[in-house]
DNA sequence: TAGATTGTTAATCGATTAACAATC
DNA sequence: TAGATTGTTAATCGATTAACAATC
């Protein structure tokens, strides 16, 4: 229902893998809330939006939780992603331990600049124009655009007219809304400029 | 005043410069608005905040609302800022075209990994332990923490008793707020995660 | 002047939190 | 049973949008 209890589902599973790690079994929404940074309020109201329930007096059963979250997540099974752009943050975002452990599969690469390809890599490096082809073959869904704001639009049709539902963009660049493709910004330059503005001391 | 309208001050200021590149001189804020893919009464309401003001009928000089907002934002000096961690990603944001464009300057990245260390590097790599005394010495108010989770905790510790004033955390960790340390969490796999769920066609 | 756009106030919308009845 | 915690509804809070008077 709510873009951002999606994320915060995501973020009780993260913290409930730990805990399960650790060797607990039951967990309560107040200690579940203060290790995500929410309220005990706010993992009741979110669980009760996804049909999630506990135990009145006994609260969640964390091996149950993760397996209800498994399932709305999506990860039962893996979801394969591309990337555009195999700069630096692309790069880094191919090897991102994150993912991998939890069912997400970096597929390929893209770039224009044939220096960069290599299609034997363990994650391949490949054309740019491959790119709608490849999507098609493998069913691809998702794609990652982590190339210059120049380039973004260009990158972003392209996507698009291969058949792209959702696109997770690194560009400052903004593309209009679009019934088929869902877009999640992060916007990376201004989360630090957020940070400069709000630690910058008040001038008196 | 709200944190979100500082992050489209951000934003309007990369559209600015680009439209500015591109040879114009005065926006409305409907124009304004749908580069940076936002309603133009939202553009009125965060300029209002911020008390810039535009000419009725005549709109906005770009020139002038780019000079106003690198006030606010603080781009007249260059702002530095560490990172800890020299994995994949804490060394792809380290060479990030963004940031020096825009004044921001990464002046040292820490490792625990004594083969990571590089002194004489352009941006040096240093061991952890020096943070401290390298946060003293060049008055740094911000840091990058690009960690695995698990080492998350123990560098927040360090950082907060550094003196740092903002950390953007890029761990799925959650830290106690504090009165003294502003965090801004970028959480890339409960993105891409986000992005996986809404993209999934529902169930019939 | 007539027309268009700002700046701001009021209305709406949505998300979070508080509160508490249900119940284990 | 008494006590504690869930699940949900209602209250609150905050942010976005609509509307329009001011004015260039």
């Amino acid at each position: 229902m709510n873009k951002k209890s999606v994320s915060r589902l995501s973020h009780y599973r993260k913290v409930l893998l730990r805990l399960n790690e650790l060797g607990f079994d039951r967990i309560f929404s107040d200690t579940l809330g203060e290790e995500a940074g929410v309220t005990a309020a706010q993992v009741r109201k979110d669980f009760s939006i996804f049909g999630i329930s506990g135990n009145k007096r006994g609260g969640y059963i964390i091996a149950d939780l993760i397996a209800r979250l498994d399932d709305i997540l999506k990860k039962r099974t893996v979801t394969r992603v591309i990337i555009v752009g195999a700069g630096n943050l692309g790069k880094a975002l191919m090897h991102y331990p994150g993912f991998r452990r939890d069912s997400i599969e970096i597929s390929a690469v893209f770039d224009i600049d044939p220096t960069k390809i290599s299609r034997k890599a363990d994650v391949p490096v490949l054309p740019l124009e491959e790119v709608g082809e490849f999507i098609a073959a493998h069913g691809i869904d998702i794609a990652i655009i982590a190339v210059p704001d120049v380039a973004a639009q260009r990158v972003f049709d392209i996507l698009q007219r291969a058949g792209i539902r959702g696109i997770l963009n690194f560009t400052t660049m903004t593309f209009k809304d679009n019934e088929d493709v869902v877009v999640n910004n992060v916007y990376l330059q201004f989360e630090l400029e957020n940070l400069i503005y709000f630690t910058a001391e008040k001038p008196a």
